[in-house]
DNA sequence: TCGAAAAGGTCATATA
DNA sequence: TATATGACCTTTTCGA
């Protein structure tokens, strides 16, 4: 083309939104989209989508699904019988010239009225809306049919025509592509009646009392679930003091607290950045500074220790370690553990400063840990480096998220100080248990959200209806990805949707893996140390305790799990009778997820919150050597993947929001849209974060994670099924635990009989 | 016949 | 090392 000639304005590539190059094959695509158009049609090949079907194919990721990209090239209309050759005749280009100089003049006036605008208000709450009108939603969002050219032009079936009775508004719209003009989703409900509509949800679900509590188990509810009640005896458990229960929920909630203050994750403790455990021979595992207040943690093995030479198998049957190990408390909740202690004090040797113990000892072995380092065994040190987090910048640089983006200026403990009171306060009016303050607690995480992402401290005076006035002003104001990618409405992805939901996932993540991470740190800390331990679990005596301490860790679990569920993008505004069905499905799909670090060489170290660690031996026993061995073929090829911890918490939000289920589909009162919407964007978001950590084999890679999910699944239902053989209807008293203890010792003699 | 526009070809680069 | 991609180039087609 001459220099200084005017080329038809041929908008963005109706396949992937790059820049148009012409019009190729009926349709205004960009050289890429023509290229593999041709070359698709010209091999006959069949492609398969992986991820549902539904992926939105953008320039960044227009690679990664030949299927849906292909497919949007036939429904865009693209055929080799489309071919036009040729000039575009004069008076079609001249109106479409003249309509793009309109549209840039528009344009241009609205961008300095907007401009005035600000300057007056200088107000950010304008950003939101103005900012969707700067930037047309791309054709595929409108759902309109494709065209040559715009989307409603009819010269996508007719190429010849001309452009005249087009849709002028779309089609000037569309006339210049921008490279540099970000994509944004235009949000299909408002945000406040999103946002509303969320927390009326909420309060429904909130108003449901006791209801979803128990539902949100494995057992289903409570009539077989042991759990709830067990939670619900607090104060009067045998099993000890009733901090137990009590650690659930304000324990959960003071690991949140400190687990989700940035600066002190960076620097104190890194409970996410446990790389030690992965087989992954990949960078990440040279990533993990251990700093627990201040002090380097590092746990001490020696070789033969770590290998297990210097243990006896027996030995490590259990391990008992107090449950404050795993949370980190205050001071004053120290006290009322002490306060209890007293007053509970049972059989159980609970220690309350075990925290204590635990970190000086780790300091006090820190330097034999430093310099070792074992393939033979997965149980490996953590390296020096400070930078590492699940998070570890090493990712967030490939995934292109910043990871100061949610630091508040306002101090950490004036924004959890209000939380804490709260369960300060839910403790002195009533001691019915994690599983009685649900509600409160689902209700403090939504606060934690905000609080987390916007600074904002919500006081516990507010009302509910100022709380969500509050939450949505804010969320409109400076959280617009969020808001606007987070409603029920959403389905397609777009690069800030996915940055937005690893971003709110980012907090969501560190609920679940920092009693993980604590875990850890505990077994290797038993395993490295010198101390005399009492070991359990071997005898048939010790193994009338596993019980009690199985039910207890169903309250742990749940607490955790719900507190991921409830984390995780877009999960919240899901119905809440899906919400309920959900966390129950997913209680043991997460649990194995989270075990797979725990099998090593074969021997799976299962691990209990109150720091029981029982190895094969004692899990045959109870769960039988069939469903144990499953567990371990499963476990291992988990580990066989060798994914990270971010993959691993991206596959258990997957597993949770599956809507691939007989029960949903069979319930036409669902409505699953939402939910399968929901899963095909987080699909995505692994797709995108393995696309991106393992630059090589992705496909590969995302194949293997995607062959784990029906073994989990399918291991999942065994272990309801299994468990619920052991089904309790009454609040479980001393008696009645005895009496499950020798139910579950019969049935293990009687499978030995057998 | 000119020249705009699309098809087809080429090859450096990216990816598996 | 093989294959896929896509930017760029050449050839072909067709309106003016």
């Amino acid at each position: 083309m001459p220099h200084g000639a005017i080329r038809f304005p041929f908008g963005k590539c109706r396949i992937c939104q790059d820049q148009a190059t012409g019009v190729h094959y009926g349709v205004a695509t960009c050289e890429g989209c023509k290229g593999f158009f041709k070359r698709s049609t010209i091999r006959g090949e069949k492609y398969k989508c992986f991820f549902g079907g539904q992926c939105e194919i953008t320039p960044q990721n227009r690679n990664r699904c030949k299927s849906c990209r292909f497919r949007i090239c036939l429904e865009s209309g693209m055929s080799l019988e489309a071919v036009k050759m040729g000039r575009i005749p004069k008076l079609e280009k001249e109106r479409a010239l003249e309509l793009a100089s309109q549209e840039g003049k528009q344009k241009e006036s609205t961008q300095n009225r907007k401009g005035e605008t600000q300057k007056k208000g200088g107000s950010k709450a304008s950003s939101g809306p103005q900012f969707m009108d700067v930037f047309p939603t791309p054709p595929q969002q409108q759902q309109q049919p494709a065209s040559l050219f715009g989307s409603l032009d009819e010269s996508a079936q007719h190429p010849s025509r001309s452009l005249e009775g087009a849709n002028t508004t779309h089609i000037a719209s569309e006339m210049y592509f921008d490279a540099n003009k970000p994509r944004m989703m235009e949000p299909k409900q408002s945000i406040s009646s999103a946002d509303s509509s969320t927390d009326s949800q909420s309060s429904d679900y909130l108003g449901q009392g006791l209801h979803s509590p128990e539902g949100s188990t494995p057992w289903g509810h409570h009539s077989i679930c042991p759990a709830p009640n067990l939670a619900s005896s607090h104060g009067t458990s045998p099993f000890g003091p009733s901090n137990f229960s009590e650690s659930c929920g304000i324990g959960q909630v003071e690991s949140m607290a400190i687990s989700t203050d940035s600066s002190k994750i960076k620097t104190e403790l890194s409970p996410l950045s446990d790389h030690c455990l992965r087989r992954d021979s990949s960078p990440r595992a040279s990533l993990s500074p251990l700093k627990v207040s201040g002090e380097g943690l590092r746990a001490s093995l020696s070789p033969q220790q770590v290998s297990g030479e210097g243990l006896s198998p027996k030995k490590c049957e259990a391990v008992s370690l107090h449950p404050d190990s795993f949370f980190p408390y205050p001071d004053h909740h120290q006290n009322r553990q002490k306060e209890h202690n007293l007053r509970y004090r049972s059989s159980m040797d609970y220690d309350t400063d075990f925290n204590q113990k635990l970190f000086s000892t780790s300091k006090a072995s820190s330097n034999s840990f430093d310099h070792y380092r074992s393939d033979s065994c997965e149980l490996l040190a953590p390296s020096k480096s400070n930078d590492s987090t699940i998070w570890d910048k090493e990712i967030l640089v490939k995934l292109q998220l910043n990871n100061d983006s949610f630091k508040t200026e306002i101090k950490t403990s004036d924004v959890y100080a209000p939380v804490r009171n709260h369960y300060m306060i839910l403790c002195e009016v009533e001691q019915g248990g994690m599983f009685n303050r649900l509600p409160l607690y689902i209700q403090t995480l939504q606060q934690l959200d905000v609080c987390q992402r916007t600074g904002l401290l919500l006081k516990l005076q507010e009302t509910p209806t100022d709380m969500v006035d509050k939450i949505c002003g804010m969320l409109a104001m400076e959280d617009r990805y969020a808001v606007s990618k987070e409603g029920v409405s959403m389905g397609k992805d777009s690069t800030f949707l996915i940055q937005g939901t690893l971003q709110r996932l980012k907090y969501s993540m560190e609920i679940l893996w920092k009693p993980i991470w604590l875990m850890r740190q505990y077994i290797r800390q038993q395993l490295s140390s010198s101390v005399h331990l009492n070991y359990t679990g071997d005898s048939n005596e010790d193994l009338k305790n596993v019980w009690p301490q199985l039910m207890k860790s169903v309250c742990f679990f749940n607490d955790v799990i719900v507190g991921f569920s409830f984390g995780c993008p877009g999960f919240k505004n899901l119905q809440n009778e899906l919400k309920e069905y959900l966390t129950q499905r997913a209680y043991f799909d997460i649990w194995i997820l989270l075990m797979s670090d725990f099998c090593v060489n074969s021997t799976c170290h299962f691990l209990l919150p109150n720091g029981q660690i029982y190895t094969n031996g004692t899990m045959i026993k109870i769960l039988k050597e069939k469903t144990f061995l499953e567990i371990r073929t499963v476990l291992e090829r988990i580990n066989k993947c060798q994914l990270c911890d971010l993959e691993i918490g991206l596959l258990c939000a997957i597993l949770l929001i599956d809507a691939d289920d007989e029960k949903l589909t069979g319930n036409t009162e669902m409505n699953l849209e939402p939910l399968r919407a929901l899963h095909s964007h987080y699909l995505d978001i692994l797709a995108t974060v393995v696309s991106k950590i393992h630059t090589t084999q992705s496909t590969k890679r995302l194949s293997d994670i995607f062959s784990l999910t029906p073994l989990i699944k399918k291991l999942s239902t065994r272990l309801q099924a299994q468990i619920s053989q052991y089904a309790i209807e009454q609040i479980p008293d001393e008696d009645c635990l005895q009496n499950i203890a020798l139910k579950a010792q019969a049935s293990v003699e009687k499978e030995h009989v057998f």
